[in-house]
DNA sequence: CGGGATTGTTTGGGATACCAATTTGGGATA
DNA sequence: TATCCCAAATTGGTATCCCAAACAATCCCG
């Protein structure tokens, strides 16, 4: 793979884990002695990252994308029309088997599994169940969508109960899926992002001042 | 603005003016001698231009974006559900100075006016309507969807009956939305879309051998 | 005359050099 | 001591350089 690959994926990893705190600045000389490539194959990641909106211009300078708190309602809404066509697609058209892989998935999710495997599940689900709706823009949309949440929801895997929730959730979607129930599934899904979201902004009005004190940049909160 | 921004602006014009064709292969060099600039902001504006999906890799090499007819099919039933979204927050959200704009903007297109004019104004609506959903999210993805048939387009907009069968179709929803019915704004839209697939498809397949002829790369018609 | 190895050319990937602009730090001065 | 100003360092933008891989044309041998 080529080395501007490489670099975008770890530039990604690291600040969708927030190793990279949101709005910290990114000279591309620091980048360079970090991933010990030049700035050639370094700018293209960033050019690339930014328009995933990761990375952002700040005057000439790059910083890491603040997590912007009124996105999720927006979020909320754009996602809604998608994921219950999304899952009314995928009543539709998934195999036995499509639908068997992402209940395998949701399984590995045991009650002790560690938050980073509760957070990779709970992003792949909705992109999983994406992609049984044969659309590669609804699964391109919902996988962006669900980029853009991912910083905020580490705060939503934090706690046992949340993160249950969730799965929960999931398991009923996907109930419905398999029992060819689009309109019950239709339903689910609308229920489980609006609740998602009201979790996720809970969590956030919480956490506020500890992510502040992180020296996280959190914009937006009304 | 910076060049790579020019190059990436310019470039992106001649793409979806056609000037360059479907599936052309870009040599780094040519375009170092087309812009007068150097590599570097050619390869950024590249990996943007990647990123919007209007040129791709084709093993080391860079090459147009093929019109992928495919896709078509796909790309209406990712619009429904989101410009049906679109036009019923924009019934409840949209001032009616907001309308009026889109309105003048619809007459700008006399029968006498210019295909260029038909084809700007056939796309920016679109992304005008999502704009009155208020939702950032909902607008880009549209804007997306319109910059991937913004191509294909081309050939509607060469039949007059074809633009001004559009355009009535245009004038409809946006008559629904200053009624505020959203139930009839949605229908409309939805009706809209498939209809204009159609078109579309028929276009194709009837000019698919004058495109191939100017040596355009069309795939997935099937 | 045909096929395959070989060599030369072109390409993109990466590194580096240079420049202009912005930031910064320190020292002189009021 | 506070403030202002200038020099030096740092930054991002661009140009250029080098290299390895891909491709093509050519030449040699059967």
């Amino acid at each position: 793979m080529s080395q501007m690959l490489q670099i975008h994926d770890q530039l990604r990893e690291m600040i969708l884990s927030l190793d990279l705190g949101p709005g910290e600045r990114l000279s591309e000389r620091w980048l360079e002695s970090q991933f010990e490539g030049s700035r050639t194959p370094i700018r293209a990641a960033l050019v690339r990252l930014e328009s995933e909106e990761l990375v952002r211009r700040d005057g000439r300078n790059w910083i890491v994308a603040p997590i912007d708190v009124g996105e999720l309602e927006a979020l909320a809404e754009f996602r809604i029309p998608l994921e219950t066509t999304a899952v009314r697609l995928a009543c539709a058209r998934a195999s036995e088997a499509d639908i068997g892989g992402v209940e395998e998935m949701l399984d590995t999710c045991q009650s002790g599994a560690p938050r980073e495997e509760w957070h990779r599940v709970g992003t792949d689900f909705h992109v999983e169940i994406a992609r049984l709706s044969g659309n590669p823009f609804i699964v391109k949309a919902i996988a962006g969508a669900m980029t853009r949440l991912s910083r905020a929801r580490w705060l939503e895997v934090w706690t046992e109960p949340s993160r249950e929730q969730a799965w929960r959730e999931h398991r009923r979607i996907l109930g419905f899926i398999k029992a060819n129930d689009p309109d019950s599934a239709a339903r689910e899904a609308t229920d489980h992002i609006t609740d998602t979201r009201d979790r996720l902004l809970r969590s956030l009005k919480e956490d506020r001042r500890g992510l502040r004190m992180r020296g996280f940049a959190v914009i937006g909160l009304r």
